[in-house]
RNA sequence: GCACCCGUAGCUCAAUGGAUAGAGCAGUUGACUUCUAAUCAACAGGCUGCAGGUUCGAGUCCUGCCGGGUGCGCCA
């Protein structure tokens, strides 16, 4: 469908370039809600209308003489409505160039510009929680819809092992439950350990001003690395990561490079920063007598200093960040060194940062994007403005515009859900519409034990109406299907949205849900594997619609139209930044399917011709959900 | 205080400025001897927060108001 549209766009303006200044008009389509509009629709009219300041109903009817039959794939054009023109398709032409698609593989268009995703990023004291898994869900979709487009992508996920947030709990193992490493190495689930311990001490924290001082020198000490707090440090941050690594990889969310905050400094990144800020006069000292001793960074759309480097000399993590986004353009001059870090079970290798060469560095090299995602909740949206806002003010327009916010609205939970969870709720909060995730607070609901219920929850599903199947094989059909319902919910939310999030809804698998979706697909692969058991082949049959009886027809077509917008909707998703867009596109065509299914069977069709060409419109379903479904990171179980 | 976001069916959400505002859940009713009922069909449910404006056309854009959320730190 992409490629007729551009064509019958062409095709128009050359047409119409006689009669009306066509300049800066492209003529865009859309699919009428209603057959009876047609196949396709312009606006065109409209807009043409308004140029010349005459009536559209008028300019309609003649744009539509002067197109009429000389339109390659177009059989009528007809005028609607205050001046909708309405182009009816040569079907069979249609139809079998889409069922010609089929058998070649998808090539997208060749692009040379290199896409950097940075997801995830996750403080690396504690396990991950759902507020994370809605970036980190979103920012692998989002990697492969580029990819899907022809992008060359890298996923990069930023580790901030040196802050704050982990220096809380080094002071709490260190100092509050008094370990040494030795005893911290032998706690088995550190994450989730952490997880109670960080709520803990920052209630502590919060009580107490003299423990909250103690955690301040823990972390002076960790940046100079004294012992033993650096290299507690360096434990729970990697052992961390690797917990959250592999929470991730339980939902096929994979991660080319983790990119570590603690090398960002150590490879002095910020200095070549900083000597470029300074001669542009980007960063200056403050003038501000209450930030005496700090450089800063006038932000002019909040037409505030934001600090870049403290009085005492250290940098702020917006300065860090401004260092590893130039270096992701490869505007900085200096680049990390690189160790192995972890090998996925597919056999993908993950790679680290590191500040120091590595006995066996990695073939591959890393950054030096045309055009970078950062994957990052909406709270962070100055910063993020800034940081663009700082390209462009460093002489670097074109990363200013490639640099891209991809923002979205925090999960948060309903007050019935904290009260599910045992969780207390504060006076005031009864009334609130939701609640905001907190680690800090230990309020959030562990990423892992979420998926571990959607688990159970869809063992007792696929056992109860597979009572023969083994328990292994049980439980990996649950678990494709667990994963689906958690994506799905994650995704089909517009990104402005917040996720008040409720048990019941994230474990609906009926309805708007993933396993709905992968339900639709099971039943249908079920029919193609039937088939070809009886030797049909499903990309046989005949060229056009006719052998449909009538009734048939007009719906058998519609789902062949909406089928071809694949393509159309992947760059409309990456375009608007709504990868609900294409959740909702996935969901419309398994109703579609569902429906149809229902009112037409395929194997039971007496007549071999009306049998292949649903055959057909089944293996089309088949090839454009599934590939619609693997953007979403959505598998397909081989039975439900 | 300033900035950004949201307000659509009982609930949770959709709807590139386009034709009669759609789904799911919940409710009522019906369909499994049939390619898998995690499904389908039907009914019911709406002053799209309020008031103006812009135009061929507004849930969508602009202004004001009401209600809710978030951000603005020598934290990250």
């Amino acid at each position: 469908m992409k490629n007729l549209q551009e064509k019958l766009g062409r095709e128009i303006t050359v047409l119409l370039e006689d009669a009306y200044e066509m300049s800066g008009v492209e003529p865009s389509f859309s699919i009428p809600a209603e057959r009876k509009f047609g196949d396709l629709s312009t606006t065109l009219a409209f807009t043409l209308a308004k140029k010349t300041g005459s009536k559209p109903f008028m300019l309609a009817g003649d744009i539509a003489a002067r197109l009429q039959g000389k339109l390659a794939a177009v059989e009528e054009v007809r005028v609607a409505g205050g001046g909708f023109l309405n182009f009816f398709l040569r079907r069979d032409d249609f139809f079998t160039a889409q069922r010609r698609s089929l058998t070649e593989p998808w090539a997208p268009p060749a692009r040379k510009e290199k896409v950097i995703v940075e997801h995830t990023s996750i403080n690396p004291n504690k396990s991950a929680h759902i507020g994370h898994l809605r970036n980190s869900c979103l920012g692998d979709s989002l990697a492969r819809c580029c990819r899907f487009l022809g992008y060359e992508v890298e996923v990069q996920n930023y580790i901030d092992d040196t802050g704050i947030q982990v220096a809380d709990v080094v002071w709490g193992l260190l100092h509050y439950r008094r370990m040494d490493l030795d005893a911290i190495r032998r706690i088995p689930d550190l994450a989730a350990y952490l997880w109670e311990l960080y709520a803990e001490v920052n209630r502590l924290f919060a009580a107490d001003e003299a423990l909250a001082a103690q955690r301040r020198e823990v972390h002076r000490r960790i940046e100079e690395k004294a012992e033993p707090e650096y290299s507690t440090c360096l434990h729970v941050a990697e052992q961390v990561l690797l917990d959250h690594v592999r929470t991730m990889e339980r939902l096929d969310i994979q991660y080319d490079l983790l990119a570590r905050e603690s090398d960002v400094i150590a490879l002095d990144f910020f200095k070549a920063a900083a000597a470029e800020l300074a001669d542009r006069g980007v960063m200056a000292p403050s003038s501000d007598p209450g930030k005496q001793g700090c450089l800063v960074i006038h932000y002019d759309r909040e037409k505030i200093e934001k600090i870049i480097v403290r009085s005492n000399g250290t940098i702020t993590y917006v300065g860090k960040d401004i260092a590893y986004n130039l270096w992701k353009f490869d505007l900085l001059g200096r680049d990390f060194h690189y160790r192995p870090f972890h090998v996925y079970s597919d056999g993908r290798p993950i790679v680290m940062t590191a500040s120091q060469p590595a006995a066996s560095p990695p073939a591959r090299s890393f950054g030096r994007g045309q055009r970078v995602y950062n994957v990052i909740d909406v709270r962070q949206s100055y910063l993020q403005n800034l940081i663009a806002q700082v390209l462009v003010q460093l002489g670097h327009p074109e990363a200013g515009a490639n640099f891209i916010h991809f923002s979205y609205e925090m999960v948060a939970l309903t007050p019935a859900c904290v009260r599910e969870m045992g969780l207390i709720l504060e006076p005031g909060e009864e009334s609130k519409p939701y609640i905001e995730v907190s680690g800090r607070k230990g309020r959030a609901v562990k990423a892992d034990d979420l998926i571990t219920r959607l688990e159970e929850k869809s063992l007792r599903e696929v056992s109860a109406r597979n009572p023969e199947l083994a328990e292994a094989e049980a439980r990996l059909l649950s678990h494709v299907i667990a994963v689906a319902a958690l994506r799905y919910f994650m995704v089909k939310f517009n990104l402005n949205t917040v996720i008040a999030f409720d048990f019941k809804e994230a474990l609906n698998f009926e309805g708007d849900s993933g396993p709905y979706l992968q339900y639709a697909v099971v039943r249908l692969n079920s029919i193609l594997k039937k088939a070809a058991a009886a030797d049909l082949d499903a990309t046989s049959g005949a060229a056009g619609l006719a052998p449909l009886p009538e009734g048939e027809r007009e719906l058998y077509w519609e789902l062949v139209l909406h089928l071809s917008l694949l393509e159309i909707q992947v760059e409309f998703a990456l375009q608007n930044h709504e990868l609900s867009s294409l959740a909702t596109y996935a969901y419309g065509l398994c109703q579609k399917f569902n429906h149809y299914y229902h009112l037409f069977p395929v194997l039971a069709e007496p007549d071999p011709a009306r049998r292949y060409l649903r055959l057909g419109l089944v293996l089309l379903f088949k090839n454009k959900i599934e590939t619609t479904l693997s953007l979403l990171g959505i598998e397909i179980p081989g039975r439900m």
